[in-house]
DNA sequence: ATGTTTTGTCAAATTACTGTAACATTACTG
DNA sequence: CAGTAATGTTACAGTAATTTGACAAAACAT
């Protein structure tokens, strides 16, 4: 998982980013609100912790410019007396807050909290974990292979989306992948089998699509 | 989703063209604004990304026009310090706009964004949305073929007008096809049958319309 | 190395879609 | 109001796309 923290304070930045470190996240940091759009456009950040107050650019605009472009989550720092404000964040699209000052264990937790909202998702009766990568029908567990799970994962992104059969293979297969797109279509037909087959709707002449 | 992309640096264009196209859209390019308008005329975009500084036709210019005639989306590039310009481009009729230089993939998130906004339109009761291709009738959602679904599209797109079974053939099934003109009928009564029999209206010896 | 699972490809079987033609119906014309 | 022209309707055969099953190669684990 990676998270992106932005605070002009750069002693706290190091003391967060080796807390987050520890704990398995990649961290990327930035000292203003310029340098963390600049990150985010340029990497896969999944959250962000964005300090209110900020140079150049604030922690609302940055927020607001982030929800604006991609889905990620976003957990604001705010001055601890600042009431009215964070009532303004989480109306502006932040998903959570932290009081400063805060215990960083504290802002570990919010952030696992965040991210864990993510990481089990429900098709239907079908439910998958895309950190343990465990997949459930109907309350018991079922296994699916790497690829069959890989596409699982790409239909529940899009939902309801139709996604052509070279769609899939470039975000499944890869994008230099070379191969018949028919292959699609087995693979398919196999988690069908495994999933059920009402969940993957099929789109003659298209491509697939979840119905749900 | 077909796009144009109108900049007079061919590097760019060529750059953003091969961007798009991996992200499935079909890309148009134009070096200037009368190429942009040109190819406007002859193809049915549903994306204009338009560059401030154009020769010959300057983007404010492209814009008004393609706004005036039909319903298309516009997502300017402006200068990065063009600030009081940022408001007329808005005004004036740009969906969006996104300083340069800035991130393709930037840019992507955002086109898509406005084309998902507009991505569902509705004739009477019937509603479909032309990125996840589904349609509905009355709120429940209905089943149709590829041709019966790009005969609803054109028909919404040219609302009101009448379009001869000439017309209809050259947009739905393309302008190399060659086959008896009736065959329309028959898809006409087919999606008649779906979305219901007042939505499309007869001219006799003319063609079909839609009645709303 | 050996057995097992997964994977990609192919081809037959199945299913859905399309175009045409033939007939029925409707609207227009004088 | 009959005759004509155009459109509506239906059925069907041809076609196109997908499903399914089988197989061999590849990857994986033991």
């Amino acid at each position: 998982m990676n998270i992106l923290i932005a605070d002009d304070e750069i002693e706290m930045l190091k003391i967060l980013q080796s807390y987050f470190q520890r704990e398995g996240f990649t961290v990327f940091i930035a000292t203003n609100g310029e340098e963390a759009l600049a990150i985010f456009y340029q990497e896969q950040i999944d959250l962000a912790i964005l300090d209110w107050m900020m140079p150049k650019i604030d922690g609302i605009m940055v927020c607001r410019e982030m929800k604006k472009t991609q889905k990620i989550k976003v957990l604001m720092l705010t001055a601890r007396d600042a009431d009215e404000d964070e009532f303004q964040a989480l109306s502006d699209g932040a998903d959570d807050y932290v009081n400063k000052p805060f215990y960083p264990k504290v802002l570990i937790m919010r952030v696992k909290k965040l991210l864990q909202i993510e990481s089990i998702q429900h098709i239907s009766d079908v439910s998958f974990d895309i950190v343990s990568k465990r997949v459930w029908r109907a309350g018991t567990e079922i296994e699916l292979t790497k690829t069959e799970f890989e596409l699982l994962r790409v239909f529940s992104q899009h939902r309801r989306q139709i996604l052509t059969r070279d769609q899939l293979l470039d975000s499944v297969w890869g994008l230099d992948y070379i191969g018949d797109p028919r292959t699609v279509d087995t693979h398919i037909r196999r988690l069908r089998e495994k999933i059920g087959e009402d969940i993957i709707q099929t789109h003659r002449g298209i491509g697939y699509s979840t119905s749900v």
